[in-house]
DNA sequence: ACTGATACTTTGAATATCAAATCAGTTGTA
DNA sequence: TACAACTGATTTGATATTCAAAGTATCAGT
């Protein structure tokens, strides 16, 4: 049962990293102009985008929950003025989903966020280093593919 | 507002990293034999650990949870059998919390799951590359401290 | 013995979620 | 064309998690 100690000192760090991240991003939510929305709310609203308009079921996959789940979230973003329902012409059973001006204006607040605390992250550190560190984040990211697939 | 490629590079793999990971160990439990577990009462129970018996209270500031929350969750625990409420004798409104044996399994199921994640994060690397992906790891936690205090 | 503080529990409301039923529109085929 | 099967989205009913506020029991200081 003996393991290197690095493994116990870097198993606490992520895993303060990793329960303080989503409570930080509710904090700053609270405290900015869109008091009016969840962390749920704005992780659709992230998945949704800028850039394209995708259908209700594409938004659903991307978070992994259920068409069922994306419509009720979809129904409260739309009744904050967050989002808006597109009917295609073509196939008039397909939603897509379009970001407002606020919700775009989200979407670009929570992206700066981001950057920022990804500055942090890598603050200090030269190129090659840079690159050893994305090295570990793709060796997590394999081990969670391997995972999922038994 | 142009920035270092690097930083939309590592943003994604991070929120990769961040989004699976919960996703992960959520079919984990579903696959195991603790299948009546969600994975909020499995970090209620790796909250309240092996090494100790905890107050309610203690655990509920490490879960940043009101004691509310952590009561109607220990009821569940408890029905399930996976936690036992103690009363101290020297101060009889104070409950401390201890695992079951099954409690104790799942802990233990659990920690050497996240072993495995840490030892693969760390693959492959020599000591003082694993040493530079922690102060990564310690800017991310203190942008995190700074953030919260203003 | 009061009074106020402390530790916890219960309750009611809000949110998030899924599975199943339903609705509307499309596609394939006889 | 007509109709069956399918597809994309929505609604509904049930369960989970959470918080705030009210309630219960106990303790500590005067």
């Amino acid at each position: 049962m003996s393991q290197k100690p690095s493994v116990k000192r870097i198993n606490d760090k992520l895993i303060r990293v990793y329960s303080d991240i989503l409570r930080m991003e509710e904090e700053e939510l609270r405290k900015s102009q869109f008091r009016d929305l969840g962390i749920k709310e704005m992780h659709t609203i992230d998945a949704i985008g800028i850039h394209a308009t995708p259908s209700s079921s594409d938004v659903a996959k991307k978070l992994h929950v259920t068409q069922g789940t994306l419509s009720v979230a979809i129904n409260n973003l739309a009744r904050k003025g967050y989002v808006e329902r597109l009917h295609l012409e073509s196939d008039k059973r397909v939603v897509n989903l379009r970001l407002s001006r606020k919700g775009r204006l989200m979407y670009r607040a929570h992206l700066a966020f981001h950057q920022k605390m990804v500055a942090s992250f890598v603050k200090g550190f030269t190129e090659p280093q840079i690159e050893l560190i994305e090295r570990a984040l793709d060796n997590l990211n394999e081990f969670i593919d391997e995972y999922r697939h038994h």
